[in-house]
DNA sequence: GCTTTTAACGCACACGTGTGCAAGAGGTGG
DNA sequence: CCACCTCTTGCACACGTGTGCGTTAAAAGC
C-alpha cells in the first residue's frame, strides 16, 4: 500500500517499451505510433497514473507553485485575499504555498527561504508589522525569483505592488465625519512604520486642514490591528478633559473595539459618538450600529496581485516594469455615522 | 538576473571539488575533513545557497509538504482551521499547499489529484457541500498518501476524521432553549446529506424528544450555510401560521441572517424571539444582541487533524488505525437567548 | 535487387541531490 | 621497504521526466 504511484517507467516495463517512448506517447508526440499511444494511455489510466510534478519541475527548472507569505491566514481581510488568489492560480494551473509570519518577522524570513527552496515560481508579500529589514526579499529577486507585494508593501524594493487608495480612503471617511458636523475627530492609527498606516494618518490629517479643523495630536492614538487596540484606544480617548465626538480607525476591527468600549460606558452611536472603520470585513455589517466603513474589496487585491505576478513569470522575461496599481477605495456610509 | 538560484554544483565547481563532496559538506558528514567544511559552508553563504527541496524530494522520495482542500477559504471557520494546521506543520518543518473547491465537487477532484501530481506527504480535507462520489480519495490512498478528514467528512472512508460533538453541540443549544422556557423551536438546517448536518439535525431532534417538545417537521428548514441562507429560512418560518419562538441555526452566519431578517420585521430578541448559532464566529460576538452558540475551537481542529496526519506520515509506517477525534463543544451563553 | 526515405522506437544524458563503494594520498608499524 | 590502515575525495548511479540523436526495420522508389 506504500508508494504506489505509478511512474512511466512502470508502464514501459509492462508494455515493454522505453520509458521515453511512453513518456511520449503521453506527451502525443508525433514519432510515436497510435496503437502505442492507444496502449499507453489505456495502461496509463488503468493504473491511475499521475505525473510526478516533482520530476518535471526538476526537468523543467521550474515550478508550477506560487508562495504566499502573510501575517494571519485567519484574518478575514488576508483569508478573503488569499481567495482571490487561489482562485486566479487555480485558473492558469498554478498551486500556492500559503504561509502565515503571525506578524513575526523571523519566521518571515524562515519562510521566505523555505519557499525560495521550494522553488516558487513567484512569492506574493503583505509584510509584518515589525519587518523593517527586506534583506530575505532582495536574496530572492537576486535569485529570480519575481514578487508582488499587497496591502502591506516594502517600500525600499522596486517592484510591483497592490494597495487601495488609503490616503484617498481616509481623507473620503474623515471628510464625511466632518460634513456630518462632527467636531472632534479623533484617529486609532495602527503601527506608524507602516506605509498604508501612513497613508492613512496623512488622509485624515488632510481632510482636516482642507476643512480647517484644528489637528490635537492628543486625538491621534496608536495601536495595531485587532479589537483589543480599539478598546484600549477608546479608553484613552475617553479619559481625555475634551474627548472625541468621532472616530476614524485603522480598520474595522479596531472600530468594533471602539464601538463595543463607546456602547458600555453608555454613549450612544451616532447621536453622542460617530465611528467609521476601514475594510469592509464582514463584521462591519453586523455590529449594531452598522459600520460606516472605507470597503477595499479584498478579493479583487488578491486578484488582481496575482495576475500581475502571473504575467512577470510568464511573460516578463528581461523587460521587467514594476506596476503599482492602486484599487479604489469607496465609503459605505452606514448608521454608525 | 534570471535564475540564479546557486546549486552544490556551482559550488563544487568554484572550489574545484566534486559535488558529491560538497553535499557531504553540507551535511556535515563525517568523511570530510573540517578544511573543506569550512570552505564550502563560507562559499555556500556568500553565494546565498538555498537546497533545492525539489531535487531532495525527488531523490528522497517524499516531500514535506501537505495538501490541504477546504471549500472555501474565505469563511472564518475554515480560514482559522487553516490557521491552526500552518502552525503545526510550520514547527514539524512541512509546508502546506492549499486549495479550494469552492463548494465545487469537480474541482475538488482535480485539487486532489494536482495534490497528488505535486507528491504530497498528506491530506487535510473538508469535502465540498456536494461531494457524494468518493473516488478521488480512495485513489490517493490507494497510491499510499494518508488522509485526514476534518468537519465535513466522508463517512465511507476508514481514516483519521476530527470533528466536533455536533450531536452534543446541537442537542445542548435546544435543551438551553427549552429549559428558557420556548416552546416552538425551529431548526435553519443545512445540505441534508452533509454528515454534520444530520448529526446536528440529530441532536435537536433527540432535545425535543427528552423534554417531551411535539415535533414539528414545518419547523426544520434546509438551506446552506450563509447568511442568506438564514434570511431565506427566517422568511419561510416567520409566514407560518404558528411561527416559532426560538431558532437553532446550522451555524452563525444563518442565524445572524435570520436575526436581521426578525429585527427587520420588529421582533424583539430575545423576548420574541430567540436565536442559537454554531460555531462561535467573531460575528458572534459582533452581532446585537449577541449570538448565544456552540463553540468548537476551530484552531484546535486544525491543530489536531495536522498533528494526526503528521504522526501518520512519520511513525505510522504499516499500523495504519484510523483515530476519530470529537473535540468537545461549549455552549455559550449571551444575549440572544 | 539495391538504395533511399520514412516511421517507430531505444539510447544516453540532463536537471540537483544523496550515498555506497572505490581510489588515491599520506602516515604508521614491523 | 613493504604491507596495512586511515583520512579524504572522486566516481557512478539513482530518483522521474523530457529530448536530441542514433538505430533499426519496413516501405517506397528506381
Amino acid at each position: 500500500m506504500k508508494n504506489n504511484q505509478t511512474t512511466i517507467k512502470d508502464i514501459a516495463r509492462k508494455l515493454n517499451l522505453h520509458h521515453a517512448t511512453v513518456s511520449r506517447a503521453l506527451r502525443d508526440h508525433y514519432g510515436v505510433s497510435p496503437q502505442t499511444k492507444e496502449k499507453v494511455n489505456a495502461l496509463a489510466k488503468e493504473l491511475d497514473y499521475n505525473p510526478n510534478s516533482i520530476a518535471q519541475s526538476l526537468k523543467n527548472q521550474k515550478t508550477k507553485t506560487i508562495g504566499v507569505v502573510v501575517p494571519k491566514i485567519s484574518h478575514d481581510f488576508f483569508s478573503t485575499v488569499i481567495s482571490g488568489i487561489e482562485d486566479v492560480t487555480y485558473k492558469a494551473d498554478y498551486s500556492i504555498m500559503v504561509c502565515q509570519s503571525s506578524e513575526d518577522y523571523e519566521r518571515e524570513v524562515l519562510n521566505t527561504y523555505n519557499l525560495a527552496s521550494n522553488r516558487i515560481a513567484g512569492l506574493l508579500v503583505s509584510i509584518a508589522q515589525n519587518t523593517k529589514n527586506t534583506q530575505h526579499f532582495g536574496s530572492l529577486l537576486h535569485q529570480g525569483v519575481p514578487i508582488v507585494f499587497f496591502d502591506r508593501v516594502c517600500d525600499n524594493i522596486d517592484v510591483s505592488k497592490v494597495v487601495v487608495d488609503d490616503y484617498c480612503g481616509a481623507y473620503k471617511a474623515v471628510e464625511h465625519l466632518i460634513l456630518k458636523g462632527y467636531k472632534r475627530i479623533a484617529h486609532l492609527a495602527g503601527p506608524k512604520h507602516l506605509t498604508i498606516c501612513r497613508n492613512r494618518l496623512e488622509g485624515y490629517l488632510s481632510a482636516l486642514k482642507k476643512y480647517c479643523v484644528p489637528f490635537d495630536e492628543d486625538l491621534v492614538v496608536y495601536g495595531e490591528f485587532d479589537r483589543g487596540s480599539g478598546i484600549a484606544g477608546m479608553k484613552k480617548l475617553l479619559q481625555l478633559s475634551d474627548p472625541p465626538d468621532a472616530i476614524f480607525a485603522i480598520n474595522d476591527h479596531v472600530a468594533v473595539g471602539a464601538i463595543m468600549h463607546a456602547k458600555e460606558n453608555g454613549l450612544k452611536i451616532p447621536d453622542n459618538i460617530a465611528f467609521v472603520g476601514f475594510g469592509d470585513d464582514i463584521i462591519s455589517t453586523v455590529v449594531d450600529p452598522p459600520l460606516t466603513t472605507v470597503a477595499q474589496n479584498q478579493y479583487e487585491i488578491g486578484k488582481t496581485a496575482a495576475e500581475l505576478l502571473l504575467d512577470q513569470i510568464e511573460n516578463g522575461q528581461d523587460t521587467i516594469v514594476p506596476i503599482s496599481k492602486t484599487l479604489k477605495t469607496e465609503l459605505i456610509i452606514r448608521l454608525s455615522t
